[in-house]
DNA sequence: TTGTACGGTCGAATCGATTCGAGCAGGCTG
DNA sequence: CAGCCTGCTCGAATCGATTCGACCGTACAA
């Protein structure tokens, strides 16, 4: 018998397939085919004689792209995250929640295609146009509403972690103000009067400074609208510093403002992440001052901060398991059940850097 | 004239397709396809006339998982990254190679699918039943070696970003070893003798101490070995203390070993990245010592560590033009052209954390 | 008036795999 | 012995889009 010339393509490179492969091998392309997928009778001989051909072909498996469009599903989950890569894995909890997501996402076998901000202007991000099973958004604002509808119309699944993208969509929240409440409690409680509170930037603009009633009316970032809530929910004339990112660099500079003028200086400072409380500690220690006898600090997240010597008193969010859960409901979802939005709450740990005002 | 039933699916969800629309329209669907991609001519009334229909029957545009598969491509580049993610973005030259490999493939409006060990054994890295138009591989070993072939095979472009994945593949390499002596030379022409060294690990499994033979004959992790390398080319019986992640703390335990014994300590430490310095940097001050006077601390990467007040003496290497320079290989490899790997170099950047030892 | 070029539309084939129902052979049971 | 069941294989249809060459009508130039 003579091997089968393979088949052209398209492109530069002659392709084998499995037409060719089941050709040489005697059978049908269908028989082929189950060799491969093994989802239906195959005898052993019949499957070797396969196999051979292939190797023999340098056939490397079936197509994933004719396959995809045959079974209706890619394999690939896509995850949109508005920033640019470089500033979206700065933030530990983001990648705490990718990593959660790739395990609730483990059963269908499936990978997680990013769509960033490529920071080409040309090159928008194109939810609807790749050949995904499923999207989850993290953290996204309704920028991307026009083409989140244009996947419910086609049947896609789409989950949202926090952030406000608009549409009937399962969410995974958790307790921005009402953690923030009782973080600010517990600073209450201590008997602290004089407090600040750090917060996370208002819009992607990231300005750093103080809050004004403009920022604040314009503000398109729901977590630091809802922390700042409940902050002022326990101490309503708090002080705030803004940052322009969540890192200690920015914790660092908002604190070296608030802590300036001893005569002004709050006894305790309220931070919207674990990443800037880091930042206002730093700057406490900077200026001689005792974390937590002169200044105690409470951050947001739960997240092990490299390289800080304190265990930070902090709102520990479960970043992993809203991930998970986002994960979870994409495989309900794919299956055919239907999938509701989960709301996380956030415990108090108390750690070494809280502690009641010095008399 | 009657609405057509939309065309029947195999999943739950009753899918509009286009030629359902062209249906609609009045048109072929060659004309429909047209409409929406642009790729020929059509004149405006008939373009109006199937949007119109594409609107009435709620179509979302054309299937991309049939449209990938006709025109041979999926709009999607593969990123393999061995470990899970939450400690992949860990590294943040990792995190900056990935945004300039955005950059890099931005021509192509390509979306970048992550393959990272999920955690789950049952589940392991599929790089050949993605579809996938070109897979770049980061810092990998040759586990991945068959599905590399697999996908060669299928004349799919494979680049490597550091790593010894095996294959004939392009790779985009930077200078190690002689970026590290260059650095150690340094630290020489100002005088030290007494020098020592906080390394990467040497295997995944990550250990932290004393460096041992059997460790170093087994290292499967070329940058490690490469550095300390150089490091031994100017200081041939440099001191080493392993550490067991590049971070901050695992800096600061492994410094604390070296600096721990007054009589035995080294006046200059090279840390094999800027994170494991900025540790070594807190290791000392914590112990009294000041940063340059007593001890010198020179690291590399040239990253920006986030709440590091000194200006690091460090190896800059161009993370973000390394992803760039991937991707670009990528562009020209689905163009039809040769690629070649590119081999950088980085630069010694003397910042305030090097001085000559104390007489 | 005739011939050519261009814009627009069409139908058939293609991309490469999977699914599904029909058919056959062999073995087992009543 | 006949009928039923099971394992295996096959061919046709399908997934939903794109490509390509043929064809038609209109306009313009010689």
């Amino acid at each position: 018998m003579v091997s089968p010339e393979p088949a052209a393509t398209t492109g530069t490179v002659t392709r084998v397939t499995l037409a060719d492969v089941a050709a040489l091998a005697g059978v049908s392309a269908s028989t082929a085919s189950l060799a491969f997928s093994g989802s239906g009778p195959v005898s052993d001989a019949t499957r070797e004689r396969v196999l051979a051909a292939a190797s023999e072909l340098g056939y490397a498996g079936p197509d994933p792209r004719a396959r995809s469009l045959r079974r209706g599903r890619s394999g690939i989950v896509g995850v949109v995250l508005e920033e640019r890569v470089r500033a979206a894995f700065l933030d530990p909890v983001k990648i705490q929640t990718l990593d959660g997501l790739t395990e609730g996402i483990a059963p269908l076998g499936a990978g997680l295609l990013l769509f960033t901000d490529s920071g080409d202007p040309d090159a928008p991000v194109s939810l609807d146009t790749a050949p995904v099973d499923a999207v989850v958004l993290i953290g996204c604002s309704p920028k991307f509403f026009r083409q989140v509808e244009a996947l419910q119309r086609r049947g896609i699944p789409l989950v949202a972690i926090e952030g406000a993208p608009g549409g009937d969509i399962p969410e995974i929240t958790i307790d921005n103000r009402e953690a923030t409440r009782l973080g600010a409690e517990h600073v209450r409680s201590l008997g602290h009067t004089d407090v600040a509170t750090v917060t996370l930037p208002f819009e992607p603009t990231r300005t750093r400074g103080e809050l004004t009633p403009e920022m604040e009316a314009g503000a398109t970032v729901d977590t630091a609208v809802e922390r700042l809530r409940g902050a002022r929910d326990v101490f309503p004339d708090i002080r705030v510093g803004v940052a322009g990112a969540s890192s200690i660099e920015e914790g660092l500079e908002a604190a070296r403002l608030l802590l300036a003028d001893a005569a002004t200086r709050p006894t305790a400072i309220i931070a919207q992440s674990d990443l800037l409380a880091a930042g206002v500690i730093q700057a406490a220690e900077e200026l001689g001052l005792q974390v937590p006898r002169d200044l105690s600090v409470i951050g947001f997240d739960g997240i092990r901060v490299d390289g800080l010597q304190h265990d930070l008193t902090t709102l520990v969010q479960p970043s992993v398991a809203k991930g998970r859960a986002a994960g979870e409901a994409i495989v309900r979802m794919l299956s055919g059940e239907a999938a509701s939005g989960t709301d996380f709450t956030s415990t108090l740990h108390v750690g070494d850097t809280t502690a009641p005002p010095r008399a």
